[in-house]
Parts: C-alpha cells; sequence; structure tokens
DNA sequence: GTGGTCTAGACCACC
DNA sequence: GTGGTCTAGACCACC
C-alpha cells in the first residue's frame, strides 16, 4: 500500500501514519492478519524517524487496529476489528461537531453533508473490510 | 453563551473557544450582528489570557464568522457568512475522511454514520442560522 | 463628493478620509479652493468622532492638501499643490517596493503591474487637477 | 541575506521582517528551497522577541511565500509561488490607490509614476525568480 | 533543536 | 475602553 507523507502540514507525522493505515485496512488495502513492514523499514521507506512510525504502531495497537508481535513484527488485526460502542460513538461525535457547526454557519444542509460522507464511504467501500 | 473550556484537553484552548463560537453561530445561541464580549473580559470571564482569547477571534474573523471593530470590539458575523466553496469542502473531505476510515473498520457503515450527523445537526438546527 | 467610511477596515478611520479626500482632489470631484464641510458636520454626516475628522485634517493640511482657517474652515489648497520633490519620491518608493516585491514573487512583469497603474491613472483622470 | 529592523518605525516589526523576506525572494537573494533561520536565531540576530519572528513567518506561510516545518524550520517555498489571482490584483489596486492619489495631486503623470515602478523592477530585478 | 501554545504584563493608536 | 503589538519566559509535542 502507498503511504504519502506531508513533511509541511502541521498534522504530526505518526498522526498522518495512524490515518493512512487505518484508511488501508477500510479500503482493503491492507487485509486481516496481514504483515505490515517492520518499524525500520517502513521509516526508511519513508525517510522519517523510527520513534515517528513506533508512535503510530504503537497507536494503532492501543486501539485494536494492529497487532504487535516481538519476533513476527505487526500484523492487522485477523482476529475482530474493534467494536464501534458508546465510547467511539462519544468520540465520533465530539470530533465531528464542529465539522457539522462550521457546515451549518455556511449554508451546508444535512443532505449535502452527508452526500460528502458517502462519497468517502465510496471511496473506501471497494473491498473494504465490511466487504 | 455559556462556554466551556477545558485545560487539561489536548485541543488547544484557541481552538476550543473557536468551535464553541462557530458551534454558537450554528445553533443560533449567537445572532449575525450579535455583539461578542471583549478580549478582555471574555478571557477573564474563562480565567485565562487574553492573547489566548485574541488568537481565537482573529481566526474567526479570518474565516470570516465575526467582524472585529478596532474600538468597538467583535460581533458575529452580521452580513452574509463565509461560503461553502469547493476550498471549504474540500477541507471538509480530508477532515472526515480518518473519522469515516474508523468507522468502516469498526462496521459503522453509511446509514449509522448519517444518523450521527443528523443527531448533530438537529442539535444545531433549533433556532439556528439557517431557521 | 460621497465619502465612504469602513469601520471595520484596519485602516484607521482618519487614514480612511485622508486617503479619500486626496483622491476626491486626484480626481477633480474637490476643486482647488473649493471649501470642505466643517469638523463637525463632516464627523456628523459620517457617523464618527469630532477628533477623527480633525486628524485626518490636520494631516491633510500638514501635507499641503488643504488650508486651515480658523473662522471660514476648511479649504482644498488654492494655490500650488505641494510638489513631488525628493522627498515625495523616497516615499513613494519606499511605500512601492513591498507592493513590487510582492507582484514579482507571483509573477507579475513590469508591463502588467504598470498596467494596473495606468488603470487607476485613468480612474482619476477624468477632470483632475493635471487636466 | 541582510535584513535591517528599524524599532523607531511606526510600521510594526512583524511587517518590516515580512516585507525584507519577500524582497529578498523577489530579489533572488532567497532561492526557492532555500532554508531561513530559526525563529529563535533570528529573533537573536535581530534582537528582537521570537514571537515577533514567528508572527511574520506565519503570515509569510499563510500568504504561500514560505512553508515551516515542525521541527527542520522554514524555508521558501521551493514550489509554485502564490499566484496572481483577482484577489491579489483586488488587494494590489486597493493599496496601489492612495499613492496614485497622491501622485496626481502634486503632478506626477502616469509615465513618471511607471518610471518609479520600473526603476524597483530593476532593482529586484538582477537574478530574481522570474530570471 | 524546532515551532506551537500559553501566560503575564506593558505600551500604543484609535476614538 | 478597545484591539494590536511587543517582550520575557515557560512548557510542550515532535523528531
Amino acid at each position: 500500500m502507498l503511504i504519502r507523507i506531508d513533511l509541511q502540514s502541521d498534522e504530526p507525522i505518526y498522526v498522518q501514519l495512524f490515518n493512512q493505515i487505518v484508511e488501508g485496512i477500510a479500503s482493503g488495502a491492507l487485509r486481516p492478519g496481514e504483515t505490515l513492514p517492520s518499524v525500520r523499514s517502513l521509516a526508511a521507506d519513508l525517510g522519517i524517524n523510527l520513534h515517528t512510525v513506533g508512535k503510530a504502531y504503537t497507536q494503532l495497537r492501543q486501539e485494536g487496529y494492529i497487532q504487535i508481535h516481538r519476533q513476527k513484527g505487526a500484523l492487522v488485526q485477523p482476529g475482530p476489528m474493534p467494536e464501534a460502542d458508546g465510547e467511539f460513538f462519544g468520540k465520533l461525535e465530539k470530533r465531528l461537531r464542529p465539522l457539522v457547526a462550521e457546515a451549518i454557519c455556511r449554508g451546508v444542509d444535512e443532505r449535502r453533508f452527508c452526500e460528502v460522507c458517502g462519497r468517502l464511504y465510496r471511496q473506501f467501500g471497494k473491498g473494504g473490510v465490511g466487504a
């Protein structure tokens, strides 16, 4: 899977990496159980620091998206993905709220907002985990 | 309008303030043309530094949500709110993408995702700018 | 002559007033010797502070664009306008330099830059002092 | 590149700094991709506060003249410079208008005015971005 | 080491 | 009184 890091973004690199791996899982580019490159090799490929990759991997593990084995390295969660519990929906709402508020201020109604969401779903929807 | 700042949050205070004012506009708690408290008084009320409030106000002005008059203080944009142009939708998609990806990984389908959005729209929708 | 003050501009009101009166002279809307409204009446018309108008008038007098008489009030310089001496050209260059620099950075060449200047000259050029 | 700050000037320090960096880019003294001194070191060199430098850098970034990398520091925009769109020409006209008006009042015709512009173009033109 | 955020406190222009 | 600018100094995330 192709990963693109934008060094001049104000988004921390480890967050970009985290997001792109989650997006890879969502799109099916990364399948459950699939091995991920080692911290060392991914850092080398992307030209970034070992610690940065390590931080992204650690966070992915903490949220249940990947597993990390001392010897075998990292792999996409082969078992059940983390579930969408109340905590998840709580956080989701918290992160969505400012986006919705800005959209409302600019006159974007619910239908158009959901169209954007739908477009994203379709972008990911080709062969993803839910397929 | 009640504003609550979480000093422990990892979200910068000025961002929290920015978001809450935008949410106030979206909900109608802040009406177009309504005056906002002065930088000094709001800072005192919230127990934060006036520069932090100033930074939030400056950003709100840059994005067109408020006007700042050098000696009369700040007011909610009385004229047309910033429009939802291509740039806005581009940024919106960029900010929505990781949320959608995480939702997909957890098995949340488009319908349920849009339900969350819809709930937020209804939260804001009572007497908001579009009403 | 119509004067428009933008209260939400970051340009001080007295500067806006100064500029618009100079522009009125340049365009011929204000003729040499023509009387200007009193500080008091102009302030009332524009809904701004007396001192603000006073400051603009004082500056216009200091630079030779108008005369102020205790009894008769203010009038457009009836005699020779301030001349374009070395000091003037020095200041002009200083104020033009950042504009030219920004234009160059954006790939605007001298010809196009001067076209903009020429357009402004033509805007003013109908019946102005040089006509 | 030599930067000179006039602490007595009524022009804010961060604006002086902004302008001089833009002028450095226009003249070619600062090349695309070239690294700029860190906020701290430039502040120390100029004997001003690091926040003042930070404000200038932030504004330069917002207008697309430089990039800021969170840990590598700032560099002159290596890619395409911000383009001269309608917004730019609108602002340019607004800033040029009072200069042209004053020039007209003093009997400076379009030809002489453009000669001054041309002289500035030639000052910058030796090895600049357009060269 | 780098920029980002926050605080405390000062002075200024404007009106 | 209002926002704008500047300083000094601190802590933080990132890498």
